[in-house]
DNA sequence: TCTTTCTTGACTATTAAACTCGGGAAATAA
DNA sequence: TTATTTCCCGAGTTTAATAGTCAAGAAAGA
C-alpha cells in the first residue's frame, strides 16, 4: 500500500537534487543517482521522462548533464505530480480511485469522498515548492544507499 | 497509479452494503456479492478479515451472513482506512510514502510533505461517516457486474 | 577523432495484488 | 439425528503492474 509510486518517488528526490545544485551548471545523472539513492539505469529513463514536462532541462556531451527550467521557489510539488501521474492516465489517475474501476461507472456514493479526498492531497501538493523542501533540509542524513 | 488498492475498495463497498441493510438482520455474502459487484469467493475472505476490525459482526448457518456491529452514522472511513491499511503494516502505511523505502530512513526533506498529505486525507476520511455516504446514495445507478 | 554524457526503445525480472479452491465447522430445520 | 445452509480459514494460483536492465546511438566539447 503505497500512494506514491517508487518511480515517483525518485522523480522527485531527483528534481529536489536538481533544486538543490540550482545555478551550478548541469548535474549528472550519475551524482543525482548517487546523492539520492537511485538506480542509476532507472534514473535515465525518469530523468528523460520528466524533460518532456518542461521543468527540466538536459545538456549532452562533456560538462552535460541536467538542470532545472524553472526556479525551485516557482516549481510546486503539485505541479510535479500531475505530470507524474498524468504520463500513465491523466484524467483517472487525479483521482484516489480510477473511475474504470467503479462498477458503478463513478456515479456511485463514493465518488464524492474520493473528489474531496483528491483534492484535499492537493491542496497540500500545489502549496508545497521545491523551496518549501530546501527550508527542510537541515536535518537531513545521508542516504543509506539502496540503490543497486 | 491506484491510492486505495481494489481489495479496499470492495471491502468499503462491502461495508456500505451493510450500512444499507442495516437493521435487517444478517445479510449473505452472496447477496452482498452480487450487489456490489465484487467476486463472491475473494469477498468471502474479506468479509472474514474485516470481522477482526470489530465494525461488522457475523451469524453461521441458516439465515446467516454479516452485519454491522455499529450504527452506520458512528462508523467512518476513517476508522476502516485505519484498520485496512493497518492490516499490512500499520504505522508505515499510514503515510502515503511507507519509510522502508526512504533511504533517509524518513528524515528527509519530504517526510513533513507526507505528513500533511496523510493528515489531510484522514481529515476527510475521518468526517465522513456511512450513514454520510448513504445520503448520497440517491443517483445511484446499478453495477455494470465486472464481477466473475 | 576521442571521450563524455544524455537519448531511446526494447527487453526482463520481481513483486504485490487479485482471485480461487477445498474442506471444515457452527447453526438451524426437518 | 441427519441434511442443509452459511460462514470459516488456510493454502494455493494467476495476473498485472512496477521496477529495473541493456545496448546501441547521437550530440557536444576537448
Amino acid at each position: 500500500m503505497m500512494l506514491i509510486s517508487k518511480k515517483n518517488q525518485y522523480a522527485l528526490r531527483a528534481v529536489f537534487e536538481l533544486a538543490r545544485q540550482h545555478g551550478k551548471g548541469p548535474i549528472k545523472i550519475s551524482f543525482i543517482a548517487e546523492a539520492q539513492a537511485i538506480p542509476e539505469r532507472f534514473l535515465e529513463v525518469i530523468l528523460w521522462q520528466l524533460k518532456k514536462s518542461g521543468y527540466v532541462q538536459s545538456k549532452r556531451g562533456y560538462q552535460g548533464g541536467y538542470m532545472l527550467a524553472v526556479p525551485p521557489e516557482k516549481l510546486t510539488v503539485g505541479a510535479l505530480m500531475r505530470f507524474l501521474q498524468g504520463d500513465i492516465a491523466f484524467a483517472a489517475c487525479m483521482a484516489p480511485v480510477p473511475e474504470k474501476d467503479c462498477p458503478f461507472q463513478g456515479n456511485c456514493a463514493f465518488s464524492p469522498l474520493w473528489r474531496r479526498v483528491r483534492d484535499a492531497m492537493f491542496d497540500v501538493y500545489d502549496k508545497t515548492s521545491m523551496q518549501d523542501l530546501l527550508n527542510n533540509d537541515n536535518n537531513m542524513v545521508s542516504p543509506n544507499c539502496n540503490s543497486k
